[in-house]
RNA sequence: GGGCGAGUGGCGGAAUAGGCAGACGCGCUGGCUUCAGGUGCCAGUGUCCGAAAGGACGUGGGGGUUCAAGUCCCCCCUCGCCCACCA
């Protein structure tokens, strides 16, 4: 709005004094440092050998330190500020950690593979490679601009061909080992051949489908069986096929309700050829070392419900169909005699060999699904499960479902008949996929049981205030208990308590030949194929007979091919009959290739399929290492030195780890199986990858809608009287993560034009520890912006720009400010509280501002203030260090030290209760005695006027705590 | 449904080991500076009563242990996150 009364308007600018720390200033400031520390290799962290150990010997008496991120993905929306709230915090304790002594490690690299740089180039007919390395280079920017203290030289992309070219060869190490479940170990491929050679191994069960000795085998099915054995290997088997994105998914990429989590299509499952990883050898190891991990108890429960492990015991029921007896798999094999009905997964394999050509006699309806016979049942049914899966399937009411299949299995431990049905509430993808029923005991179980009319067979004994009416329970009995009604001609249960039980059937079935003692996971082999473009590349072809043949590492790095169409071929979203169409399969004179492995040159076709995106942050932290190793993917050295054990017991592994929850089972999963395969193969001194693990918090924006439910730009929205608009309409409040979806989100760049980098940095630390959520307020970005004016203030005149500060000695108040305040800035940090800190630094540059309002803050209390503040905003500490004479950066001074004797008052005020109330507070000698506290507070005039003419009944005196009266 | 975590002023959050609740900051109120103020500085700011002195209440709710509870125990409520028919 013009208003012509205002053109005399000055520009405010003009009347801020011309070095008071403001954006601009602290624009130029910054710009400088990080150039300086760029030029000087400032956080060059000096490997013990190889090219990057330039300098070692300054450092080789530092503890070591490795501090890393979560890296990013390099969106081509750019960072928001809720993204570098984890690389400020670890940044702020790399260079607090530096500055008390370590030699740190920190730096940033990129997970750039994945689907939507692929999704993009296919939009724009880009190639992803360009699209990634152009975000890679803004993204390098924009955390260039927070002045991260990143060894930049080992700064590495998935997607670069030198790093990739480590990824396919850890995928041949892979390939190339199986697992000795005698040693718990996983070993080269060769050791197990020579075994097998030798006779001293047999193959493990399901290897060898010819079931002749390996003597008689020919080529191939030694090949077979060897392959069969691998910790990578190819299998058809049912997989998540989602025709909507053209691509098979792993089971963790597939939600609840059988879509894909990456744009919600359908998802089927269907038997494909694809390549797996044997991650479930690892179940155990996985579970038991995450004892030896400083991770908090959430995650490490989160992995171990995903890893799921459960013990209990398969056992065997006879069917009619001799050759097809059903195994189950139960944890309670206790209630066996309470079995009275079987389930069967609806795609289990046994249903079709099992189904019955018609009902029985006496069916009951409710069994037959209204169907004429049990094979259309049957078919229905599983229809039925298909289209359910495409529904919304998070309903409340689970009604159990099912039917008959016309078929009895018999119970062994007496011999009774048990019908058999299929419902979708067995699950094919855990335990054999099929279950004993035994609906007294099993909450699941007994609602089936109720919906079908069939029997309920208590066979552990309630509580007596266990509703009493056997016929009529209102739900089933799952606690402890001693059995009943358990018994045959060979054992007995009953009297015996449920762990006992357990036991004494298991030994029964194992020594029938019925079954045996047994633990199931829920954690399933990993998928690794993916119908993707822009991956990495399998380092294997197929030979004449179609079987796989691992490239040699004089083929690495097997780039990927040029193609004209980075799609993979998509297909109706219900299509799940077509045949997977990977991108790769159109550079057709890449697919075939001629080469000689040994035996003469021959025709070779490579696999077309690449690695998910997991492949690469399955190592990287090893990479960072060594970036630029061309012999290896790591030196063994560089690794022990970083990475190895500290102490005998210690897993070894980064020190520090920070990043969000969201990766608390894939990735953090996958990571410590590749690394525990490498630690195996002797290729690492490490046992676990990560160490330490920190979670840090969300950042949150209030976000807001319009009455249709829209998202409207929250920046462009005003509040008036509490409600809050967006151009004339009203819209309403709410708060979510900060992000493009939501429409709330801020830039660094906004932050760093209005206030700077270190306000940014300040900003994000001060509200809150590092683990905790925190909404965004840039209303309240103000009062760190202050904090660096003030400070700045104390240390220079705004008007003149020289220093104001005095050396003089400090006086004896300010001096033990300073060293309360080292002592408390540095819990913080430890802590990775730094809110804290921050607040403390605060409360002493308060102190210096009212006891020195015209300068002459004392040297020995402003420089240590500068260097507590360094590590949070290092360009403004960096820049007031250098105006206080000094030469150098400041990143690798020491850290202030306090002086223990100045921690220690001489005198302190004591709060003195009565009867629990605070009524005075008196000045004491420190080390007072506790006879001597309760007389000064005796003598003060208050309490005295308190106690006089009562009887005090107990006095509780806490020397440098306080005083309480107990009075009548 | 199961598991984990969290509830402290108008807001973000402090509070070693059970010992002065609300540090520090935002916001708000008043003042100074200013032609002006989306600047800077100073002071005040948990709630209620009171002019003040002072008093009462106060860490989601209810009970308990204790001289003393945000902190420990029991019950309940609310919110967030994760897993969700795992036999």
């Amino acid at each position: 709005m013009a208003d012509a009364s205002n053109e005399q308007d000055t520009p405010r600018e003009d009347r801020i004094p011309p070095h008071r720390y403001t954006a601009a200033l602290a624009a130029e400031v910054e710009a400088r440092w990080q150039a300086r520390w760029d030029t000087a290799g400032t956080f060059h962290a000096p490997n013990p050998t190889g090219p990057l150990s330039e300098g070692f010997d300054r450092v080789a008496d530092r503890p070591k330190l490795y501090v890393l991120d979560m890296f990013p993905y390099p969106s081509g929306a750019g960072l928001h500020v809720g993204h570098p709230l984890g690389y400020i915090g670890t940044d702020v304790y790399a260079r607090y950690k530096r500055m008390t002594g370590h030699n740190v490690v920190h730096a940033m690299g990129y997970d750039a593979f994945g689907l939507p740089a692929e999704q993009y180039a296919v939009q724009t007919g880009q190639h992803p490679r360009v699209t990634t390395y152009a975000n890679v280079a803004n993204m390098r920017r924009q955390l260039h601009r927070l002045g991260l203290g990143h060894d930049e030289r080992r700064s590495v992309a998935t997607t670069d061909v030198e790093f990739y070219r480590w990824t396919q060869w850890i995928f041949l190490q892979i390939y190339g080992a199986w697992y000795d479940t005698d040693a718990d170990r996983a070993r080269p491929i060769a050791e197990l051949e020579a075994e097998l050679a030798a006779g001293t191994r047999q193959p493990a069960p399901g290897t060898n489908p010819t079931g002749r000795p390996w003597a008689e085998l020919d080529e191939l099915e030694r090949r077979r069986v060897v392959d069969a054995h691998r910790l990578a290997y190819l299998n058809e088997a049912p997989v998540n096929w989602c025709p909507g994105l053209g691509t098979v998914l792993a089971n963790e990429e597939v939600t609840a309700d059988g879509r894909s989590e990456r744009g919600n299509f359908p998802v089927f499952r269907r038997p494909l050829k694809q390549w797996m990883m044997r991650i479930t050898a690892y179940a155990d190891r996985l579970l038991r070392d995450l004892d030896l991990l400083d991770w908090s108890d959430g995650i490490k429960l989160m992995q171990r419900n995903w890893i799921g492990r459960s013990e209990g015991a398969e056992v065997t029921f006879p069917t009619p169909v001799a050759a097809s007896p059903i195994s189950v798999f139960t944890t309670r094999p206790d209630t066996l005699f309470g079995a009275t009905y079987m389930v069967l997964a609806p795609e289990h394999p046994l249903v079709d060999d099992l189904v019955a050509t018609e009902w029985p006699a006496d069916v009951d309806p409710r069994w037959t699904g209204g169907a004429a016979t049990p094979e259309a049942a049957v078919a229905d049914y599983r229809a039925q499960a298909v289209r359910k899966s495409e529904l919304d399937r998070q309903a409340e009411d689970r009604e159990k479902t099912g039917v008959f299949i016309g078929c009895c299995a018999t119970n062994p431990v007496n011999g009774e008949p048990i019908p058999v049905f299929i419902a979708d509430y067995v699950l094919m993808g855990y335990g054999t996929g099929a279950i004993m029923a035994v609906p007294a005991h099993d909450t699941r179980d007994f609602e089936f049981a109720r919906a079908f009319g069939l029997p309920i067979r208590a066979v552990v004994t309630p509580p007596a205030d266990w509703p009493a009416d056997a016929e009529q329970w209102a739900e089933a009995w799952t606690g402890d208990g001693v059995g009943v009604n358990s018994a045959n001609a060979d054992v007995t249960l009953d009297g015996l308590p449920v762990a006992e039980a357990k036991a004494a059937i298991t030994a029964w079935l194992e020594a029938q030949d019925l079954g045996r003692g047994t633990v199931s996971y829920k954690l399933r082999d990993w998928l690794f194929s993916r119908q993707r473009y822009w991956g990495e590349p399998f380092p294997i072809v197929y030979d004449e007979h179609g079987l796989p043949v691992a490239l040699p590492e004089s083929e690495l790095p097997v780039r990927l091919p040029e193609v004209d169409d980075y799609t993979p071929r998509t297909f109706p979203i219900d299509d799940n009959t077509s045949e997977p169409e990977p991108p790769l399969g159109r550079a057709a004179d890449w697919v075939e290739v001629t080469l000689d492995l040994g035996d003469g040159p021959k025709p070779y076709r490579r696999e077309l399929n690449t690695m998910p995106q997991w492949a690469g942050s399955c190592w990287y932290e090893l990479r960072y290492l060594d970036p630029t190793n061309t012999e290896r993917f790591v030196d063994p050295e560089v690794e022990r030195y970083w990475m190895g054990p500290q102490t005998d017991g210690d897993c070894g592994g980064v020190d520090l780890y920070v990043g969000g929850v969201e990766h608390a089972v894939l990735h953090l999963l996958y990571a410590r199986f590749w690394h525990k395969v490498l630690f195996d193969l002797g290729h690492l001194s490490s046992k676990e990858p990560f160490r330490r693990l920190f979670n840090q918090g969300m950042v949150q924006a209030a976000a807001y809608t319009d009455e249709r439910g829209f998202h409207r730009e929250a920046s462009e929205v005003v509040e008036r009287d509490g409600r809050f608009f967006h151009g004339d309409d009203e819209v309403r409040r709410e708060f979510g993560k900060m992000g493009k979806s939501l429409k709330n989100a801020v830039t660094p760049d906004e932050m760093y034009d209005e206030y700077g980098a270190d306000t940014l940095r300040l900003y994000e630390m001060f509200t809150g520890p590092l683990d905790q959520s925190r909404p965004w307020d840039t209303k309240a970005v103000v009062g760190v912006y202050r904090l660096l004016q003030r400070i700045w203030r104390n240390v220079l005149d705004e008007e003149s720009g020289q220093v104001r500060v005095a050396d003089v000695t400090a006086d004896d108040d300010t001096r033990r400010l300073l060293h309360k305040t080292i002592a408390a800035v540095r819990d913080g940090m430890e802590t990775l509280r730094f809110n804290t800190s921050i607040a403390r630094i605060t409360e002493l540059n308060n102190h210096l501002t009212a006891r020195f309002p015209d300068g002459g803050v004392p040297r020995e209390v402003a420089e240590p203030m500068v260097l507590l503040l360094a590590p949070l905003a290092p360009h403004a500490a960096e820049e007031l260090w250098a105006r206080l004479g000094h030469p150098g950066s400041l990143a690798w001074e020491a850290f202030p030290e306090a002086d223990p004797a100045l921690l220690v008052e001489d005198t302190i005020e004591i709060p003195v209760q009565v009867n629990g109330k605070v009524k005075a507070r008196i000045q004491v000698a420190a080390g007072l005695s506790q006879e001597a506290l309760i007389e000064a507070a005796r003598s003060d005039e208050a309490v005295s006027a308190l106690l006089a003419g009562k009887t005090v009944r107990k006095v509780i005196a806490v020397p440098g705590k306080l005083v309480s009266f107990v009075i009548g």
